[in-house]
DNA sequence: GAGTTTGAAACT
DNA sequence: CAGTTTCAAACTC
């Protein structure tokens, strides 16, 4: 316990609840710390690591599971989150990295922010580093999940309990006991939050809203406490409730008043933690995906399918304007992933002070590299096109002039410009080069503009990779002959292809504008309303509008939700 | 620090 | 699976 209490002087008392968004600024810095952490040995001392591998997991960019290497050796001193082992006695010489973090309540395995609350009530003392949290077992003999030392995986230590059995002594019992948890609940000692990274990733936060990534295995089912304060896991692992609460009155969702006023009455880190996301995130290539946040509760059903009875509930009523969800309860619960994706797309309240791209869920990485490739085989058909025209010049010009000699003194002559890179810009040779790796429609095109090339570089790089084309063309590769003698012609080329992979760029891009100014337009407060009314209006008397699959796939389908390009074929596609 | 509230775990 | 009890943490005073 000593040792404790002397390593405890950098290392909070509840780890988890001691973790505040300040502490992105200590994680890098945490990152020298390991080799000191390594070292640790006994149970009371390696007991401290995880706070310094879990004041990593700040920015809800991260999520707990993989943990990246650089998150250093310190975080191969905690154990396997996923499923923490009892640990055999700790003293002679225990593996230094198997050892289980100490007591982060019942959701200890997973990263814990501090929840806001206890921030703001300063219950976390979060700054000042306290020794580790310790049970008060009375009746559990700290052998039953109660305890949150055995539910951890440690041995009680320096505990305040009573008639204690998580010990060395009683490993016996410790091992019957878990053996008849693990028997009624195969995932009993698993981590309760998991990460999400599929689903709503939005780079954005409400203001002054920042979640770990994750969400509840089994959800909470909280009844009075709204879910804001630390009886609920969800809050206490600083994540939104999802579908999978089954809470009764709910706040902590995103865009919840209270939840809001929670984080707003706390610190202002969180808004400031809230820009950094929301410039990481960006609005196109991460559109929103970026940053893999928890499933939102709320559903796309309940911006489009708000029912007046759901709004007379109290929060319904102060939300609906910011299209929040009511209250949920199971029964009314959906589980429609794709759904996360709406929201990220449409739910975002109106009143979210960062800026976001309306078209932030409309383009995707994939979608440009997508509108790349098409552009470089709009451009290559041209020139495919433009080259045909020119080969027949050559073979006559060729003919003219034929004579085997001066054939291969061409020929060399060639070779030799392009072994040794004189005489051919690069852009020429790239654009040989990938013409004949090409080997298909591309393959007799002629050389691309260098805009051309600039668009295909990656398709050039994925294709030589595949294609195992030898260091630059050979010799027999049709498009050389012509780039020698014709680069004159090329211009002309060059200006067809650019011709076209303008308009064709041009073209996609009004495309977005219209979808953007849709997108736009839909989601205004005033047309969600319209919508909503639409929407009772037709179904008056559906018993629950809201969870019918039907409904949901009528919000994607108008137009707001679902991209264009998610499932785009082609520049008409955009 | 004692008492109350709360919700997960355990039990029926 | 739902309802109840037990339990310990969170919370209030």
């Amino acid at each position: 316990m000593e040792q404790s209490e002397t390593v405890s002087e950098v290392a909070p008392k509840k780890l988890a609840r001691q973790l505040d968004f300040t502490t992105l600024c200590r994680a890098s810095a945490s990152a020298a710390v390991p080799d000191v952490q390594l070292q640790l040995q006994t149970p009371s001392v390696a007991q401290q690591q995880p706070q310094i591998s879990q004041a990593k997991p700040q920015l809800h960019l991260h999520l707990q599971s993989p943990q990246p290497a650089a998150v250093h050796s310190s975080k191969q001193l905690t154990p396997p989150p996923a499923i923490p082992q009892f640990q055999a006695r700790p003293s002679p010489a225990p593996p230094a990295n198997v050892r289980i973090p100490h007591p982060v309540h019942k959701l200890s395995q997973v990263s814990k922010q501090e929840s806001p609350l206890s921030r703001q009530r300063g219950d976390g003392k979060d700054c000042t580093p306290k020794k580790q949290k310790q049970c008060n077992c009375k009746n559990s003999r700290c052998l039953k999940l109660y305890c949150e030392c055995f539910t951890a995986g440690i041995y009680c230590e320096g505990c305040n309990c009573s008639n204690c059995h998580n010990n060395v002594d009683n490993e016996a019992a410790r091992q019957d006991a878990r053996g008849a948890i693990l028997e009624r609940n195969p995932n009993a000692f698993q981590p309760k939050i998991a990460s999400s990274p599929q689903e709503s990733r939005d780079g954005r936060e409400d203001a002054g809203e920042i979640q770990a990534a994750g969400r509840h295995n089994k959800g909470c089912h909280c009844k009075k406490s709204g879910c804001l304060k630390k009886y609920c896991e969800c809050f206490q692992a600083n994540i939104l409730c999802s579908e999978n609460c089954k809470c009764m009155d709910c706040k902590n969702f995103e865009g919840s008043e209270e939840r809001r006023a929670l984080y707003h009455e706390g610190h202002n880190t969180v808004a400031y933690m809230q820009q950094a996301n929301a410039a990481i995130s960006g609005a196109i290539g991460t559109s929103g995906y970026g940053t893999p946040l928890v499933s939102r509760k709320r559903k796309g059903y309940e911006l489009y399918f708000t029912t007046g009875n759901q709004s007379t509930h109290p929060i319904a009523q102060s939300q609906q304007e910011n299209h929040l969800r009511p209250p949920m309860t199971s029964s009314s619960q959906l589980s429609v992933p794709i759904f996360h994706a709406a929201n990220a797309a449409v739910s975002r309240p109106s009143k979210t002070t960062t800026y976001r791209s309306p078209l932030a869920d409309i383009i995707q990485p994939k979608n440009v590299k997508d509108l790349c490739s098409r552009l470089v085989v709009v451009a290559g058909a041209a020139a495919k096109a433009l080259a045909g025209n020119r080969e027949r010049e050559t073979i006559d010009k060729t003919n003219a002039t034929s004579s085997t000699q001066e054939g291969n003194k061409h020929k060399m002559e060639h070779d030799k410009q392009h072994d040794d890179h004189i005489g051919v810009n690069q852009a020429d040779r790239n654009a040989s080069r990938f013409s004949g790796s090409n080997g298909g429609d591309v393959q007799d095109s002629g050389p691309m503009s260098p805009g051309t090339l600039a668009l295909m570089c990656d398709e050039q790089d994925k294709m030589f990779m595949e294609a195992g084309l030898p260091n630059g063309a050979g010799t027999n590769n049709p498009s050389l002959p012509q780039k020698s003698t014709q680069d004159i012609g090329f211009t002309e080329v060059y200006v067809e292809q650019e011709r076209l992979v303008l308009t064709g760029f041009r073209d996609c891009l009004n495309h977005l504008i219209t979808r953007g100014s849709i997108k736009e337009t839909m989601c205004s407060p005033q047309a969600k309303r319209e919508r909503v009314s639409q929407k009772e209006s037709v179904q008056v008397g559906t018993a629950k509008p809201t969870t019918d699959p039907r409904y949901q796939k009528e919000a994607y389908s108008n137009g707001i939700v679902k991209s264009p390009l998610s499932s785009a074929n082609g520049l008409e596609a955009w």
